[in-house]
RNA sequence: GCCCAUAUAGCUCAGGGGUAGAGCACUUCCUUGGUAAGGAAGAGGCCAUCGGUUCAAUUCCGAUUAUGGGCUCCA
């Protein structure tokens, strides 16, 4: 006699156990209609779960995240279900749900075509449209294994090989099709109308490039074909902030074949870049720390020395030249060793904070390098801290803190944050990674930031901490970071004379907030699809004129801004204002200054903003005013 | 590095076994026009590179390089 309490507190009495399905049936024909699954004790159930005794029911249809989720997971398996009826020699392997979709791996003698797809997503639809019914069912773990490997899929039968044996695992059928699964899933394939598939790529077996590389199929999966054409469509709109077609458009930067993964920077890029070069130095200035500059190329037996030789070989670019063997140089730290080993530190000089704007070459994989996110030279804007083992969390601490304000003032706040810990190839004791991993994750606590810990992802000489960021499409690309180091400075012979006169080596902080630049101002562009914030703007200021009779008066303009230090440029072109405002728009060009006759006559300006909106005339000090607050206050707001 | 796709004018893209197309941009001329495209004419291409098939390849095939999307790896 099963009593059952609904999400509003009210209560239902049944005699005998009862489906989730019936449950809902009982609320109302179009409830049932709905129902997806169910939720009972905060348990996710199949709509099929049938309920014994007392127990707090949530019904879960497609409005639901769970539902949706369930949605997801159904669709993976009704793609698997028709690529096994298209396909019927290709293996299953996994199919979980994602951000927004699903997908699943298969093994095939061939590569699957666009057209394959074209065909699976059709055969799909019919699936769906014949509302095939789900059945949950159990077996053994054993069973399971010889019930798959009878088939022939090899993949599934070693998954479940890992399951522990004493476990009943569930099963889904639809139709033909079974699949191992912990579910739940929809009640039959009706459920599944509103689905596309979006691309076809290749995925190691359980994610270990050592493995052979099977098929992935992604989709994404909705509710209603109107969500589902709300996403594609936002999916779309994102894709125009991409950053590398709004640099083509801005004329920011450029990459060709010769030089793969780097950087050819145009006047207004490198604008940007330098405004926040600037910005930085500033901060590094107020934070006490010195700036310096090393070579690009070092002698191998530096590396050798620091261990960059053994562990990061691979990644480096070499140079012979005269019988020596130089590497350009992959990372900043060995160098600054070197600054820090000229003359002798007592341990009043720390800690010693020693920064570089550093150019690094590293020999990325070829099939790894996107836009400005991933380059095989990049600027970073790095420092070492040189301090003692007692000054290592507060320095870690101070240097959240100085992120968390340059990272506000450039407008993000959305920061993803990871410990990484020791990784397999690595420098140092245990004991030293132990101590590095605990000052760091101690300095994250205290702060009471929200973190997740990535085991053995940490660099090869200690543990990092990662602060990420987002781009257009939410791929998450690591911009700050720091790390503890305790191995290098003593590899490199780093050294000071401690209070009581002994030598003792320094721990050095490996620390950078922006990461690379060129990173850094990816994720800038796309996050404000290049309508730069006007101190970053690269133009801040157009001035046009209407007629070539306003000529001279725009160019005095222009020349008292700059004067100012605003960044103007001037259209004298023989065309009309609406063609010139057009154009200057396109570029994002925060202010557009229209001068014509009147306001030669007054000594004024007519000031339009980016958005279109006509701010009405200003005098020339008084839009240098208007300038030089925003640029002060580093509006985020485009004006 | 691995899988798939792509590479045509400065840009965005169409095309197709037989001398290469559009829009925008560019140049020249006309137009002096008040807040998102004034008009006309002109110029512009070894169809990524190297091979192969063919009477003939930019088009079909293969390799290479780069780019895009993933995987692995990393700021």
């Amino acid at each position: 006699m099963p009593i059952i309490t609904l999400p509003d507190g009210s209560q239902r009495e049944f005699s005998q156990a009862i489906s989730v399905l019936d449950v809902a049936n009982d609320i109302g024909p179009g409830l049932a209609k709905a129902t997806i699954a169910g939720k009972v004790d905060d348990v996710l159930v199949d709509a099929s779960y049938m309920i014994e005794k007392d127990a707090s029911l949530s019904i879960v249809t497609a409005r639901d995240d769970e539902g949706l989720e369930v949605i997801r997971h159904s669709a993976a398996h009704l793609m698997a279900q028709a690529v096994k009826q298209l396909f019927p020699t290709a293996q299953v392997t996994i199919g979980p749900v994602i951000d927004d979709g699903f997908f699943y791996d298969f093994a095939f003698e061939r590569s699957f075509t666009p057209d394959d797809v074209e065909k699976i997503e059709k055969r799909m639809g019919e699936l769906a449209d014949e509302s095939i019914q789900v059945n949950r069912s159990e077996m053994s773990r054993d069973d399971a294994v010889s019930y798959f490997r009878g088939k022939g899929e090899e993949y599934k039968a070693e998954i479940i090989e890992d399951i522990p044996a004493d476990q009943v695992l569930s099963l889904y059928g639809q139709g033909d099709f079974t699949d191992l699964c912990r579910g739940p899933h929809v009640p039959h394939t009706g459920f599944l109308k509103s689905i596309k598939l979006t691309k076809i790529a290749g995925a190691y077996w359980r994610g270990d490039s050592d493995n052979e590389m099977l098929q992935r199929i992604y989709g994404t999966a909705w509710g209603d074909k109107k969500s589902l054409k709300r996403y594609l469509h936002r999916i779309e709109e994102a894709g125009k902030r991409d950053h590398r077609k709004i640099s083509k458009a801005l004329d920011l930067f450029h990459i060709q074949e010769e030089a793969p993964g780097m950087i050819f920077w145009h006047d207004a890029g490198l604008s940007i870049y330098h405004t926040i070069e600037q910005y930085i130095r500033a901060k590094l200035q107020t934070n006490n720390y010195q700036e310096v500059r090393t070579p690009q190329l070092v002698d191998k037996t530096l590396w050798e020395k620091s261990g960059h030789w053994d562990k990061f070989r691979d990644d480096m670019f070499t140079v012979d030249s005269d019988n020596r063997e130089y590497a350009v140089k992959p990372m900043n730290c060995p160098c600054h060793v070197q600054i820090y080993n000229q003359g002798l530190k007592s341990y009043r000089d720390l800690p010693l904070r020693m920064a570089e704007f550093g150019s690094c070459h590293r020999n990325e994989p070829s099939g790894t390098l996107h836009g400005l996110m991933r380059l095989r030279n990049f600027i970073q804007d790095d420092a070492h801290i040189f301090c003692t083992e007692e000054q290592v969390q507060s320095e870690v601490s101070e240097f959240i803190d100085l992120l968390y304000e340059v990272y506000a003032d450039f407008g993000f706040t959305d920061i993803i944050i990871k410990l990484s810990t020791r990784p397999e190839k690595r420098v140092g004791s245990d004991d030293v990674w132990d101590k590095s991993e605990k000052a760091l994750e101690d300095a994250l606590n205290a702060k009471n930031l929200d973190w997740d810990l990535q085991p053995g992802e940490g660099a090869f000489y200690g543990p990092k901490i990662e602060f990420s960021l987002k781009d257009c499409l939410d791929r998450v690309w690591q911009c700050g970071t720091i790390q503890v180091d305790f191995s290098m400075p003593d590899r490199l012979d780093a050294q000071y004379i401690a209070e009581d006169g002994s030598r003792q080596s320094p721990v050095m902080l490996h620390r950078a907030i922006l990461g690379s630049l060129e990173r850094f101002i990816g994720i800038l562009i796309e996050e404000y699809a290049g309508k730069f914030p006007v101190w970053l703007a690269p133009t801040q200021v157009v001035l046009m004129s209407i007629t070539d009779k306003n000529d001279e008066y725009v160019a005095s303009i222009a020349k008292i801004l700059q004067k100012q230090g605003i960044r103007v440029k001037l259209d004298l072109r023989n065309e009309k204002i609406g063609f010139k405002i057009r154009e200057h728009t396109l570029k994002r060009i925060p202010y557009l200054v229209v001068i014509g006759d009147k306001e030669v006559e007054n000594n004024e300006l007519a000031v339009r903003s980016l958005s279109g909106k006509n701010m009405g005339n200003f005098t020339p000090e008084d839009f240098i005013a208007l300038l030089a607050k925003n640029i002060a206050e580093r509006n985020k707001l485009e004006p």
